[in-house]
DNA sequence: ATCCAGTGTC
DNA sequence: GACACGGGAT
C-alpha cells in the first residue's frame, strides 16, 4: 500500500482492508472484483490485484504462511527490493538493508550532498551505503529511524537542518536545493 | 509542478 | 535506462 503512496493516505485504508481481509487466506478466498473495490480510491490498481495473487500464491503453495528468504520473496510479482527488505527486517526481524525514498534522501545528503541522486550508479552505491551502516541488533529500529528522519526532518523540499542529528556532519549542510539534481 | 514507505516492462 | 502506473496534498 505505501509503494508511492503517502502513509497518512493509506493509514485509514490499511484499517479497512485488514479489518476485511485479516489473514492472507481471508484475502485469497475474496473476489479479485471486491479487493480491487475495497482498494479504491489509492491509486496504481494493479497493487490489489498483486496482492490477492500474492495471497492466492501464499495460500497454495506456502500454506498461508508468508517465506521470509529473499529469493521467494522477490519472486512474488509486487515485491522489489524495496519490499523485500522492509518485510524481512519489520516483519520477521531479519538483519536485512531498506532503501526507499526516505532512505535514499538521507543517506545521500548526508554522505554525498550534490549531484544526481537517481543515476543507477548512485542507487547502488546508497544500497551499499544501507548495508554497511546496518547495526549487528536493533535492525527493525534502525530501519524505522532512517526512514522517518527522512520523513520527518530531511525532508524533500525544505528539510529541517536546524533540528538534524546527521547536521555536524552531513555533507549537504547547509542545504541548497540547487545542488541535488540532473543538472549539477 | 513536485512529491509520495516502488515496481514491472520494453 | 526510460517509461507507465493514480490520486491527493503542497
Amino acid at each position: 500500500m505505501l509503494q508511492q503512496t503517502q502513509v497518512d493516505r493509506v493509514l485509514p485504508k490499511y484499517e479497512e482492508w485488514l479489518s476485511k481481509y485479516p489473514t492472507l487466506e481471508a484475502l485469497a478466498a475474496a473476489s479479485p472484483e471486491e479487493v480491487a473495490d475495497t482498494w479504491r480510491p489509492l491509486g496504481y490498481n494493479a497493487r490489489p490485484q498483486r496482492l490477492h495473487e500474492i495471497a492466492c500464491e501464499v495460500v497454495a503453495r506456502y500454506g498461508g504462511e508468508l517465506p521470509s528468504d529473499e529469493t521467494t520473496l522477490r519472486s512474488f510479482k509486487g515485491i522489489g527490493a524495496y519490499t523485500v527488505g522492509a518485510v524481512q527486517s519489520f516483519a520477521f526481524g531479519r538483519r536485512a538493508a531498506i532503501v526507499d525514498t526516505n532512505v535514499a534522501r538521507v543517506l545521500f545528503r548526508v554522505f554525498v550532498g550534490r549531484g544526481d541522486r537517481k543515476t543507477t550508479v548512485m542507487e547502488k552505491r546508497i544500497w551499499a551505503m544501507s548495508e554497511a551502516l546496518l547495526p549487528r541488533r536493533d535492525v527493525f529500529d534502525f530501519n524505522q529511524a532512517l526512514m522517518d528522519l527522512g520523513a520527518l526532518v530531511c525532508v524533500a523540499r525544505s528539510p529541517r537542518c536546524l533540528v538534524c542529528p546527521m547536521r555536524a556532519i552531513c555533507r549537504a549542510y547547509p542545504f541548497n536545493p540547487d545542488l541535488e539534481g540532473p543538472t549539477s
